[in-house]
DNA sequence: ACCTGAACACCGTTCAAGT
DNA sequence: ACCTGAACACCGTTCAAGT
């Protein structure tokens, strides 16, 4: 949409190959990463990459095949740097504890959550965290296809949750002619009354309301297979 | 990323002026929608749009300031096109429908879906959804803070649930180098076990389990405060 | 009032060439 | 092996000009 500034400007000097660490497929992710937070995922590109690496955009290319081999080893090492909650607890603690891991990559990376959000997990780490989380909903003893459908449900809720903390209502794009707030007041009333209660103070409260809900569900369903009732 | 065949041409006598209907605002919002559905958002450009319309891509600038304010009105459009549900039946019975309206506003416009979940609803018919959603919660006899909470994880829970069913585990991008099954099999057995559930013919079932619990929840917390119990 | 065409400052990516 | 530079086929948008 609208072209934005520049907020980088790597001297010419520092340009000059040698003069500099060497790339690597490390030192292209980091910087990346750098990027997209600062500028956000849209903006993003291989040529601004370039030029905060001091390198031509085309030398990315030397290390990977295309931006979106480059976006997905992000997905990949955003997943892997921070470590997953261990298995010594209950099933439903491991499920609430790995929602709030996933919620602080969330956090680590805002920007970057819009993509993590709508691709498949089909990577190594990818599937390295739905397999975990999978596995202590057949802890709980759950059969295959209830599990696989709280465990669906559950992660509509958890990543709808974190799409909209990170990049939502408080802080997502506005309308481009937003109604005035006195329209508000006299035609939508309801809205007017709860938005103080939308903003970023209220977050963790709502967060954690909605995983109880759901926690609570799932082990009453565990608790009337009667399998693993604890 | 990379480069689309583009799927329609114009002949080059269609593209004068005086043989096709006027520009106006509807048609090239039509236009729109049809385009963005057809190649995504992401490949969605005023260029494409204007060869379709059968004129320069600037003429459009005449009808909108910008692409962002052309988005923003389908994003109105779509919303307002849809009848919502009406208030005769019981508080949680219009949460659900609202719910499942929400749903089929998704199905409807799949690829334009991912917009509406990442953009604030500031505008007119935006607005009108929240105000109508927010009133029944209230109806509940819940106050403003808990209906807001539940509102809010609510939301989290619809707009996840529908942004996964349009664009997510099984349709969306996949990772540029997908684990190769027998890997799967051998290191991620759970994840295998429960795959077969994550296919389309789940989605409904899956939808509802989860709206279930929540509405129950809900249903269980207005009750608690017993302004509304009926 | 409505639309065009050239132009500007961007994109991702290909390819031949440099070291 | 690693990087560059020109080039190609795209973007959104500005602006002066056409009808």
């Amino acid at each position: 949409m609208k072209p934005e500034k520049k907020t980088r400007k790597i001297s010419p000097k520092s340009r000059k190959q040698g003069e500099r660490a060497p790339l690597s497929r490390e030192r292209i992710e980091l910087a990346a990463l750098d990027l997209i937070e600062e500028n956000g995922l849209e903006s993003f590109s291989t040529r601004k990459l370039g030029e905060l690496l001091g390198c031509e955009a085309m030398s990315i290319y030397h290390h990977f095949p295309s931006k979106a081999h480059l976006l997905n080893a992000l997905l990949d090492r955003v997943l892997a740097e921070r470590p997953m909650p261990g298995r010594d607890n209950e099933p439903i603690e491991r499920i609430r504890q790995i929602a709030y891991w996933y919620r602080q990559v969330g956090y680590d990376h805002p920007k970057l959550f819009q993509y993590i959000a709508l691709h498949r997990m089909n990577g190594r780490s990818g599937l390295g965290v739905l397999n975990e989380i999978i596995g202590a909903f057949h802890d709980l003893g759950l059969e295959s296809e209830v599990a696989a459908g709280l465990f669906r449900a559950f992660s509509y809720y958890v990543t709808g949750g974190i799409l909209d903390e990170t990049s939502g209502y408080a802080k997502g794009p506005s309308a481009t002619e937003p109604v005035p707030d006195d329209e508000v007041a006299r035609d939508f009333p309801n809205v007017l009354k709860v938005g103080p209660y939308f903003k970023p103070g209220h977050f963790a409260q709502t967060f954690a309301t909605g995983l109880d809900i759901f926690l609570d569900a799932i082990e009453r369903a565990s608790g009337r297979t009667g399998k693993t009732k604890r």
